[in-house]
DNA sequence: AGTGGCTCCTGAGCGC
DNA sequence: TGCGCTCAGGAGCCAC
């Protein structure tokens, strides 16, 4: 599912494949999937535009193109984005085909739960959905009293706070649960009951393991892929995520698994306080 | 403001 | 082999 580290490492092998590239035509094959600006018809809109940058936000890809118009791209849970040089025959659930003179974009989603929305550019950032957003993790602007006065202001578990995206942007329930084991923070604990010092665990844990799951291309733990189709290789680095039930890499204690804000959430019981 | 529940959707895994 | 059930979950929405 791809979360912060994901879309970026999405976004980089998209920008080696596809910039520049422009758009012939666009195939779309379950309509609910390309959103389109009101009273506008996507394909329409979107032929002829050239690929002029990438970028993201959160969660989003936004994919900007020439005379002022962007993409913005939601992958939800099982969303792709995927680059081929050459003709490609459409798969099963591939729902949007971008036609480039030099080679195709698939846009595939066995759920069918991510949109690729067209804004205009010059809007994108005032869309709803990325309005709201927190700051971003990884900016070197993101310091971790930033992150506490947003974590004060919140009265929830920690982990419900973290999946917040107005809270923090582009964090799921992988690296939330990671940077939680990471952190020595109990998942399940009032937001407003860390310290100062839980803060700046947590602030600095978030960062490393998102650093760390971008290096790593990614978390492919069953069906994330870059644009090339490739698979990440953070599932290996995984501490708790995927785990419970197993023993505890640092002490052996066995690892807890319980729904926390309605998600499945894995933890140590004695490494985290 | 919070939480829980529902919705969207398909496939994997499991018991029988 | 296959049926029916549960689970996976990001985010928007609703009721409370």
């Amino acid at each position: 599912m791809p979360e912060l580290p994901e879309v970026e490492t999405i976004k980089r092998s998209l920008a080696k494949k596809a910039l520049g590239k422009r758009i012939l035509d666009v195939g779309i094959f379950w309509p609910p999937a390309a959103v389109s600006i009101p009273g506008g018809d996507f394909t329409e809109l979107v032929k002829g535009r050239e690929i002029e940058s990438f970028a993201r936000r959160g969660k989003y890809l936004l994919i900007n193109l020439s005379r002022g118009l962007t993409m913005i791209v939601h992958f939800r849970m099982t969303g792709r984005l995927i680059y081929y040089a050459d003709q490609q025959p459409r798969e099963k659930h591939t729902h949007v085909v971008f036609y480039l003179d030099q080679g195709e974009l698939h846009y595939s989603d066995i759920r069918k739960f991510g949109r690729i929305q067209l804004v205009s550019t010059s809007e994108a950032m005032q869309v709803a959905s990325l309005a709201k957003l927190g700051p971003e993790p990884l900016d070197e602007l993101f310091a971790f009293d930033q992150l506490g006065q947003r974590l004060a202001k919140k009265k929830s578990t920690i982990k419900a706070s973290l999946l917040d995206q107005k809270v923090i942007a582009g964090l799921g329930n992988i690296y939330a649960d990671e940077a939680l084991f990471r952190a020595g923070i109990q998942p399940g604990r009032r937001t407003e009951s860390l310290k100062v010092s839980e803060i700046i665990k947590l602030y600095n844990a978030i960062g490393e393991v998102l650093a760390a799951g971008i290096k790593a291309k990614g978390t492919s733990f069953r069906d994330y892929r870059d644009a090339d189709g490739n698979k990440g290789s953070f599932q290996y680095n995984l501490m708790v995520y995927g785990r419970g039930g197993l023993e505890c890499i640092v002490c052996g204690q066995k690892l807890e698994r319980q729904k926390i804000a309605g998600r499945t959430t894995v933890f140590c019981p004695d490494c985290q306080k």
